[in-house]
DNA sequence: GCAGCTAATGATATAACGTAACACTATGGC
DNA sequence: GCCATAGTGTTACGTTATATCATTAGCTGC
């Protein structure tokens, strides 16, 4: 990750440098509310972590977490961060990125989805899709199967829109 | 799996009894097929496994086949049968189900695809839907991110035809 | 046939990811 | 303060996957 002295980072999702720490800011903010509303607790030790995942917008291993995690609380386990990582999942606040076994904030936590991610095998960053488009379809097609549809684990690999420039730069070149 | 004496097995997203050994055949002539067009090896070991991961419409484990290539090669350590796997993954043969870390085997090996999976949470079988519209819109809702897609994996939980009639019928008694 | 190359497999060890089970501590209601 | 429950600490282990080097099989040209 690409950081300036301001704490601005280069993220190729938001096309163009954008303050980070205003990301984590409202997803903790958000995180607050959301978990004062459910009547769960935040605790810090949760708050710690979900603050660890929004990090960057590249997802994170949990015992990349966990390693972090030590440099503040030596006694931290993998259940330590494993625990904190369902409740966080339970609570819509984080998503699990199945083929990477690694974690992203949720940048919707209000509206309860399943995950649509869109990958960059370049950088490695992910960004949200949420589309309501293919989760439709994705539904009525499978319910022409006679399928009955609980929870959608979209992930898509590919280039985003930063990498995918730079790519056809060399082809060109 | 239930098989009755014919070696016909119940599987839900056939809706009837199917005679599986007949999926299995197939499966093998077409790798068989696909390997010689491609110049590649499909070495005895390698067949087996794939004819081990065909022996049902489930997802199977890389280490549920080890165990099972054991009783007949007792040699067969991890690195066998993941080097298998792979193998049949290049070739298309077989797919990963991410969010089970299990392998199932492919239904149209011919044409290429990323994976599109109805998953039944209760009785654990998986079908392909491999629907053309969801991968378009896909595709397309991407390209107005500026993201360039170069795979899918799409992993649909819910309830197979079978598992939801019985839960409609609980449901209703 | 066999020398020499490459692909495939054997063998050992270890990395990476995740959970079970029980003990202890903190929090909130009475 | 007492109790019940939720949360965290602690230890141990289970599951999934890969790195590395040694050995064997198959193929090519002679």
């Amino acid at each position: 990750m690409v950081k300036t002295a301001k704490n601005e980072v280069l993220e190729p999702f938001h096309e163009t440098r954008h303050d980070h720490a205003h990301c984590i800011g409202e997803a903790l903010a958000s995180a607050d509310q959301l978990c004062l509303d459910a009547g769960v607790r935040l605790t810090p030790l949760r708050r710690r972590v979900l603050e660890m995942v929004w990090q960057s917008h590249e997802p994170v291993g949990a015992y990349d977490l966990l390693d972090r995690l030590r440099h503040e609380r030596r006694r931290a386990a993998p259940p330590t961060v494993y625990r904190a990582l369902d409740f966080l999942l339970e609570q819509g606040l984080i998503h699990r990125i199945e083929s990477l076994n690694a974690y992203v904030g949720c940048g919707e936590p209000h509206d309860r989805h399943g995950g649509q991610f869109l990958i960059c095998r370049d950088c490695g960053s992910v960004a949200e899709l949420n589309d309501g488009d293919i989760a439709d379809t994705v539904v009525s097609k499978a319910r022409r199967q006679g399928f009955h549809v609980q929870r959608q684990t979209i992930e898509i690999l590919g280039l985003c829109p930063n990498c995918g420039k730079k790519a056809g730069a060399i082809h060109a070149g």
